[in-house]
DNA sequence: TTTGTATATTCAATTATTCGAATATATGAA
DNA sequence: TTCATATATTCGAATAATTGAATATACAAA
């Protein structure tokens, strides 16, 4: 029986590791590791502005990063793909 | 005695990020786990063009993601910033 | 329905990345 | 020194990423 070589796909990681390459992405990472905020909330939070922060999640949510639920007026977030937590842990030691 | 909080820094992690997210660094990197190629020889495995790996492995040494020692007339090189191995080890399960 | 608030999308301009081509530099051998 | 091999650098063109501005959509309340 042969062994299960994982072999790396250099193309899917690279497109991974890209969509997670921005510091403004990286920190609506770390504001989905403790809460589900809303879209609101990050905008007051990243200072940023509302399109822009929109254009960052929705290519996280193309990318399985995050998930998205709407809750009646507004939009929460959270994290899908878990892998990237432990990714930013190892970023910070 | 306050406890120490590491903060993010959202702007390095980035950079660090964007530097590994290319699927020619990536497998350069994954080149550099177990062995010490100078880079007459990946460019054998790459197959790609001598200058083109020498720009990528240009970056990785502006970031300390590797460093490179002569050895006569050859260039080797190996992981510097140990960490990326780990980062890589997560993105592949 | 109309209005207000929250979020998403589109477009265009700017900036950054990528990579081939040409050239430069470093070392060793003759 | 000259030649050959290995590696690095520079430059320019093509492509991709970023973001502000404007607009569109979704929902709730009135």
């Amino acid at each position: 029986m042969k062994p299960v070589t994982q072999k790396m796909d250099y193309h899917d990681n690279a497109r991974l590791l890209k969509a997670l390459a921005h510091p403004t992405r990286l920190h609506i990472i770390e504001l989905l590791r403790d809460r589900q905020p809303c879209v609101k909330v990050m905008e007051e939070i990243l200072g940023l502005a509302q399109p822009n922060i929109s254009q960052h999640l929705t290519m996280l949510r193309h990318l399985d990063i995050v998930e998205a639920k709407r809750e009646g007026n507004q939009v929460c977030y959270r994290i899908k793909n878990p892998r990237v937590v432990k990714l930013l842990d190892i970023l910070n030691d």
